[in-house]
RNA sequence: GCCCGGGUGGUGUAGUGGCCUAUCAUACGACCCUGUCACGGUCGUGACGCGGGUUCAAAUCCCGCCUCGGGCGCCA
């Protein structure tokens, strides 16, 4: 039977310690332990970072970290080898240390059991003067954090969110795969923009200007012209946007969806799934980890269908909040301050739908009895934009009347345009933010907590 | 890009012109302590982002630079 571990500890991870069990562990330690798989009766050898050492004086505790938790190692001063206590008790923090012994059954141990060691051995030591606190006696600003996101990463909550975003990205591969669409990746460096140049971050190519993609927009329509017709990738973007909130990154993990034959009612039925199975699977799976964050009692699965709200609807909806100074009109781009008053309005996901033609992009096709009146759609979370998709203009002559429109030379873009001239079917798509809904998921104030090393305007390394 | 607010020991902070030889916590070092679990206790080490200016006197006021965070715009 499986001991029960405190809270202060971390709870038995089954799941992640099924995977690992019985995989061959490199650097000769094939015989190592996980912390949490320690079991009384046994004889084991764990491995990992020392993460406290009380010493009471005959009596001590080193306490050992690894990547299912934590055990304890008892040091009795008078009954027990002077080196092996010496070299235990000397060790700075986080040093990386193996130790042999046996498991025992012991209820005043934090999770139940503790080793009486053997054996010790000090593979890494660590400076005593740590850049930051591991064991959070003390706060880290979270630049002292992304300076030092290894050490950061040793902290159960961090630890947490990173498991989290993982069973994200699986659950959102598996549910794209499961409605029938193929995984393709596009690439990152190209010779021309979506829609323009100003924002693109530009490099050099073989002695040619070239620029990373802020998007896969242009390629995985492309792919719904094709015969794989429903297609998704999970993938950087790269804007140049010189922003600086908690909400934006210069590097972002899109999450894209394009499909053949659909309209935009499709598209947001397909990502409406995917951010549900992304909760879903965060619910099924990640429940020590919520409860790390803290979370575990409010996490709510988003319920029913997400409202579907018209712009027009948005607008007077915001304007009847009364939160902003100005009524908003026709044409206007709806505020943050809006979206927020919007987002409180409804408490959970929603759409807006039907927006101006005229603030979407020109490759975004417009409803056929209104040319006013675009396909676009943003789904939302209360506190912020997700999603912007829509149905695609097709259409080669519309399309290519489009790139004028914009002031963009069509000629630019002909890779991309000339696929439309040899039968390019209806279709409709998405970009999801993957570090927004990573975010939004879990409550994080900012979405450089959401990525392991963030890209902003001000960070470029580590 | 515009606007606002910060930068004090390793880390996180207190400190609005003299009481600063700079507070507290934690870390680090030494010593005491046989069941801790943020162990406890005693002692100790360690800091005002950089440059210039105002003043009898600057961590504190002013200017420039560097740097961090937030709001807006724009977006995912």
């Amino acid at each position: 039977m499986r001991h029960v571990r405190t809270k202060s500890f971390r709870q038995n991870r089954t799941r992640k310690i099924v995977l690992k069990f019985g995989l061959t562990q490199s650097g000769g330690m094939q015989n190592r332990t996980y912390t949490a798989d320690a079991e009384p009766g046994d004889h084991v050898t764990v491995a990992g970072w020392v993460h406290e050492v009380r010493d009471l004086g005959g009596i001590a505790f080193l306490i050992l970290r690894d990547t299912s938790g934590k055990i304890q190692i008892k040091f009795e001063k008078d009954e027990m080898d002077e080196e092996l206590v010496d070299t235990g008790l000397g060790v700075a923090r986080e040093s990386v240390i193996t130790v042999t012994g046996a498991v025992d059954e012991e209820p005043r141990a934090p999770t139940g059991v503790e080793i009486t060691p053997e054996e010790l051995e000090v593979v890494a030591p660590a400076d005593p003067q740590l850049p930051l606190d591991p064991s959070e006696k003390v706060d880290a600003e979270l630049s002292t954090r992304l300076d030092n996101r290894t050490l950061d990463l040793r902290k159960d909550e961090v630890q947490a969110i990173f498991e989290i975003r993982a069973e994200i990205l699986r659950a959102t591969r598996d549910h794209f795969r499961k409605v029938g669409c193929t995984e393709i990746t596009t690439p990152k460096i190209v010779a021309t923009g979506t829609e323009g140049g100003t924002e693109l971050f530009p490099i050099t190519y073989f002695g040619e200007e070239a620029f990373m993609n802020q998007s896969p927009q242009l390629f995985k329509q492309l792919m719904a012209g094709s015969n794989l017709e429903e297609v998704f990738e999970i993938g950087p973007i790269f804007r140049a946007e010189e922003h600086n909130t908690p909400r934006h990154l210069n590097e972002a993990t899109s999450i894209d969806y394009e499909g053949a034959f659909c309209d935009h009612h499709d598209a947001m039925d397909v990502v409406e799934g995917v951010v549900k199975a992304a909760y879903e699977a965060v619910a099924e799976n990640c429940a020590d980890q919520l409860e790390t964050l803290d979370i575990a009692d409010e996490f709510d699965l988003p319920e029913g269908d997400f409202p579907r709200l018209s712009y027009e609807e948005a607008i007077e909806r915001i304007n009847a909040t009364g939160e902003l100074d100005e009524q908003l009109v026709w044409g206007d781009d709806l505020p943050t301050e809006g979206e927020k008053a919007l987002g409180a309005d409804v408490g959970g996901h929603y759409f807006i739908t039907d927006w101006p033609s005229e603030i979407k992009p020109f490759y975004i096709m417009d409803h056929e009895d209104d040319e006013q009146l675009s396909t676009g759609f943003d789904l939302m979370h209360p506190e912020m934009e997700l999603v912007s998709g829509g149905q695609r203009e097709h259409r080669y002559d519309e399309l290519v009347a489009g790139f004028e429109q914009q002031g963009l030379d069509p000629d630019q873009f002909e890779y991309y345009t000339k696929m439309f001239k040899y039968g390019m079917p209806p279709h409709a798509g998405f970009g999801l933010g993957g570090e927004r809904l990573v975010m939004t998921m879990l409550e994080l104030d900012n979405i450089r907590e959401a990525v392991l090393f963030p890209r902003d305007r001000q960070r470029l390394s580590p």
